[in-house]
DNA sequence: TTGTACGCGTTATCAG
DNA sequence: CTGATAACGCGTACAA
């Protein structure tokens, strides 16, 4: 029973250029050899119709949709949007298409994306999580048979692979940066509480400044969502600090929060450099496009990109699934180079972050006397 | 034959709860009534083992997937980033799931999507066009019954629905506004040659200038994608002019090609505004976020997204498809409010731009006499 | 109220 | 080299 739906099936390629169903599905898979004259009417008959195989009738009978989910939280936020980018890239040289699911920072959307992709059967997934737990990715993996890998935010507990980022190094390039330019006042701006990457991100900052002699102040220590928010948040407590009691320089657990923070002091009057350094996170284009440019703690997006299809892809050549086929072999669609069969385990891998030095940080403005400058004479304000 | 896919069925479903499969199906759509114990032994069974339908068989079956593809050029531009974000959000509130492809502003890659898109036999498509003939989108909607919205960009011939914005308002503001600053000589930096929608939104800009009394100089005229990098070309360009022959202001046609330029510029040693105003176009969360805070014409992004995707339903409703059943009725999923049935015909619509004034644009620094100030002694310079 | 059987579009297998 | 056929998982008409 027909239910409406009219769109073009292997069927009606068949009936127009008078050959079986077989031969158009030979033809267009190559599975097997087909005359010259057959191939030349069937391909003319695809031509004519507009005819593209039904993926769903495909994944039915193959079991295998030749399709990575990709999960991530935003889109809109350009690490994402560049991780998605790389991802594409290196899955389409591969032969798969991606699945781009942005959960918004919410979790039941995030949960909902899941269960789309659970529906959908993908072949693996690539997530980064935002609110997921071990035990949703868990059942995810087990349910479907897909290969899951964790990108960027770590999972509490989650055994499988992970492809993220240290932040150690670049921490530490970024404290020694400001401590040899002169600060001492270090503040910071993390991100959100009892989020396992978010605490190992700003561990790893409050340990290069240890290093340094330096203790963190609490006063100092702002959090929340890696958003331009909270950095405008940061920025204006900040700005309203005494002078001589507020730090001389910033680290930022992300970029949007450099650039909130930024915003909101120049708005309160101070300006950046000069009278406040600010370090960034992330390293995404904008970085570079701002004024003053950023200094960041730069994540190395693209190789996290690659080398997280990279181990996905090589899950996939484990004995459940096979390489994808392309879709069709038609002149245009170019080849699926496919890659060397890499048989090793796939393991988790940290690449190190590393400081880039632009122009958002600078000397502390008087080395020695640091609080000297802005001081005296204010003390009657408030009262005007 | 089983194909070594193993994901959970309904069939796994009925076993483990001792039910026959069609109870499965009743519990799970709401198709009939089940008895309440039954139904029970149903949803434990469907908790534990992870269960959820295969989208494949049901798209089979119902000739509908609930699927709408989103085709966009560019993600990790902010604009088409939010645009995704609300299409997401105003689908899914209707029932239905957003298929992000990135075309990445490659014609293959966009063409490779389409048919991705078709192969999934997506419901329906919102697009934005960066090579896409209309014979492409013909074929497509020919071919799967699909509708078809097309946004932002036009495309030529295409007798569909198109959302986008009208950009003539916010030029004549945009004019309007470095007149009355001074502004007599004013560049631009427009779209890619032969693209309906980037010449329609350089006329707009050119017929503003005139209406002005103003003719826009081929020299201070620069073209290219709505990238980064056209701006910044644009703007080492605009720096070599001699003071007295480069334009005091510059209208961009995009916001990527605003920050282009703006770090071009300040490389060369000019200052934004105080030596060069600035208009952008777009108006993404970035426009308020830059050093200094970009003037843009605006697009109303949000609206775009959500008419777009509201004419898109209307069409859905029409004869051919039928509404989207959530995929289960689980306790958790929340019910999908189903928009009233508005029955007008889906006609294109162009929403007005604004213009958003912020910090890139200043008064002209000598009003009566432009040249001054850096001209004369600078003859000999090419020597050295 | 519950179970059985068919068909959606494909591809793989088998027979010609 | 080509054509007929079964099966993938699901929803539903129909029989019990």
């Amino acid at each position: 029973m027909r239910q409406g739906l009219q769109s073009v099936s292997v069927r009606d390629v068949a009936r127009r250029a008078g050959v079986s169903i077989s031969t158009v599905s030979r033809v267009l898979g190559g599975s097997a050899p087909v005359s010259a004259e057959l191939r030349a009417r069937v391909m003319q008959a695809v031509e004519e119709l507009g005819y593209r195989p039904n993926a769903h009738a495909r994944g039915l009978r193959l079991g295998r949709t030749g399709i990575i989910g990709l999960l991530v939280p935003d889109v809109s936020n350009p690490f994402f949007g560049e991780l998605a980018r790389v991802i594409e890239v290196s899955a389409s040289r591969a032969g798969y298409n991606v699945l781009l699911c942005n959960s918004q920072n919410e979790a039941a959307r995030e949960r909902q994306y899941l269960d789309l992709l659970q529906s959908q059967r993908v072949d693996g997934l690539l997530v980064v999580a935002s609110s997921l737990q071990r035990s949703d990715l868990e059942r995810f993996g087990r349910a479907t048979g897909a290969r899951v890998v964790a990108m960027d935010r770590k999972i509490e507990g989650f055994e499988g692979p992970w492809v993220g980022s240290d932040p150690l190094p670049g921490c530490r390039e970024a404290v020694e940066h400001l401590v040899a330019l002169g600060h001492r006042r270090i503040g910071i701006v993390r991100g959100p509480v009892g989020v396992l990457a978010s605490e190992e991100r700003y561990q790893a900052m409050v340990r290069a400044l240890e290093e340094r002699g330096l203790s963190p102040s609490r006063a100092w220590t702002w959090a929340g969502e890696y958003t331009f928010e909270t950095g405008a948040r940061a920025g204006a407590r900040l700005a309203r600090c005494r002078p001589g009691e507020r730090p001389t320089a910033v680290i930022c657990g992300s970029e949007l929060a450099a650039f909130g923070l930024i915003q909101a002091v120049e708005e309160a009057g101070l300006r950046v450099p000069d009278d406040l350094s600010v370090v960034g996170y992330d390293n995404t284009p904008f970085s570079a496009v701002c004024r003053p440019p950023l200094t960041v703690i730069a994540q190395p997006i693209e190789r996290i990109g690659q080398v997280a299809t990279r181990t996905l892809l090589r899950l996939l050549q484990a004995p459940l699934r096979r390489q994808p086929e392309p879709l069709m072999r038609m002149p245009g669609m170019g080849e699926a180079p496919r890659p060397a069969p890499g048989e090793r385990r796939a393991r988790s891998v940290a690449l190190p972050t590393r400081l880039v030095v632009r122009q958002s940080t600078t000397a502390v403005p008087s080395p020695d006397a640091p609080t000297r400058g802005r001081r005296g004479g204010s003390d009657g304000v408030g009262h005007a």
